[in-house]
DNA sequence: TTGACATATGCCCATATAGGTATATGATGT
DNA sequence: ACATCATATACCTATATGGGCATATGTCAA
């Protein structure tokens, strides 16, 4: 087998820095992809591209607006990048030093959870 | 170009979930590669290259003890990742729905940062 | 309709992957 | 020295990548 694709996941979509900056880009709102091309310096043909392995993953959305295209961010595909890499928080982190401040974080964050969207 | 190399870094190497699953494994303590071999049923040479991957990248460290070697976890090459995902969790969790929240949320993690190791 | 603009797609290449199988390396006990 | 256990490496294959370039698609304006 090869790796896995690109469009398997947010793991491997955002394993590459240039989605990355291009989601960093679009944080700031909806943008053309004329726009993305002149800000990272990028050929406008990988742009496109990058921004379709993005949308497979439901990472960006796009809306049409004249000869453009707006494309916009939708962070929610990176939630389970953050709800794996949170458990290891402790590894560099001082928060998770004293027992009782986990605990405490632990308490937190399940009631996040139990009162979140999904 | 190819893809970036899985030794690149953190999100390269991260984004295969076999290492995923060694890392998880690890995280409960310094074990032999035959036990990650059996917790996770895949093949012994396959195990052994995926650890060749996470130690390149500083995610695992190795420790002889007889015949057999001890790999241990060492999450801190994950603080990227971490770092990078933070900035977006406002796309799902409610907690970053009020402002004044936001700002609390936003005062911690500064002071958390100014007396971190890093 | 024509031409300019905005974006997407097609084709090419070099590269390195994950997995499989076989074998090498190395340490232990007898 | 030897057999055994534990791990690493070498070699193979199929696959998809990121980037470059050319071109297709689609929209607007005159």
């Amino acid at each position: 087998m090869a790796r896995a694709a690109t469009t398997a996941d947010a793991f491997n979509a955002v394993a590459e820095p240039r989605r990355r900056e291009i989601l960093d880009a679009l944080a700031g709102g909806e943008r053309p992809v004329n726009d993305l091309v002149a800000q990272l310096r990028l050929a406008q043909p990988l742009v496109s591209k990058h921004l379709r392995v993005l949308r497979q993953v439901g990472l960006v959305g796009v809306r049409d607006h004249g000869r453009q295209r707006l494309y916009r961010l939708d962070g929610r595909a990176l939630k389970p990048i953050h709800d794996w890499v949170k458990n290891y928080e402790r590894s560099w982190s001082q928060r998770f030093d004293r027992l009782d401040v986990v605990l405490e974080e632990l308490k937190k964050t399940k009631e996040e959870n139990d009162g979140d969207d999904e």
